[in-house]
DNA sequence: TATTGACCTTCCTCTGACTGGAACCTCCAT
DNA sequence: ATGGAGGTTCCAGTCAGAGGAAGGTCAATA
């Protein structure tokens, strides 16, 4: 297979696929003319890891991850910590992001949204900052 | 006021604020020894771009509120219309985040966690990709 | 006066995970 | 022979700074 056809089979676009192999996630052999030959374990690892990256992953988690669905012998204990930590950053970010939605939203609802200038969403952004005291 | 000063009343690292008069935020007068020298004004723009980025608005978001705060005859409606922008790609943010949350959450909960090498999460990861039909 | 240490300056590189584009090569069909 | 669709490498850019090196400035102290 070339590149073409594993981009359309994983649904990952040919310059992440590349990126890949410069950074090491897979190891495609090369056809004698240069162009990379993917076999189904590619295609595997591929779908892998763009599962993987969809869930929010970073590449270095995705190392560890296929480290250890490569590893026969790895203990179910080291992928659930894995994701748990990974699962208490997207916690985290949810909760900052409602924080920003919220603060917002409350916002954009007090402003009127009509052609004077007045605005509470400006007056919010340029709340005096306290002094030093004199 | 120096940097340092300006830092720590605005919240922000010295870095920031000198990236921030790098590009076009903030333009800070300089004493003769050539160490900026910052204002009341200064240091007020800075607390309101503080507060801005901390609302998760870009830093061309900013830009763009800044020169709309400055802007004796602006529409509310401008302000508005570029908030709730702004809300809609976090409330996109906060939803992707949530379905990824559930994903993993629902994994989580089905991993032994213990030392066999059986886990729920690597099986999804590894979900076999349909096949081109023969 | 010399020196210390805190503060300031600019400049350069690095981050994550790609994406876009240029310049060039290869393959297949016409 | 040519055209177009694929492939290749390499370089630069994204976003919003962070980290660090090399050096200048200031105020207080010995």
């Amino acid at each position: 297979m070339n590149i073409g056809d594993v981009a359309t089979r994983s649904g990952l676009p040919a310059k992440t696929i590349r990126y890949y192999e410069d950074i090491g996630l897979i190891k495609p052999r090369r056809s004698d003319n240069g162009y990379r030959c993917f076999v189904e374990s590619d295609l595997h690892k591929l779908a892998f890891l763009g599962r993987a990256r969809a869930l929010g992953f970073t590449i270095e988690d995705c190392r560890t991850l296929m480290a250890l669905y490569e590893d026969e012998s790895r203990a179910s204990s080291d992928v659930k910590a894995l994701a748990e930590e990974h699962l208490a950053k997207i916690t985290g970010k949810i909760a900052d992001l409602q924080a920003m939605h919220d603060t917002l939203s409350e916002l954009v609802t007090c402003c009127a949204g009509d052609e004077r200038p007045d605005c509470p969403i400006l007056q919010d952004l340029s709340r005096q900052i306290s002094r030093t005291p004199d």
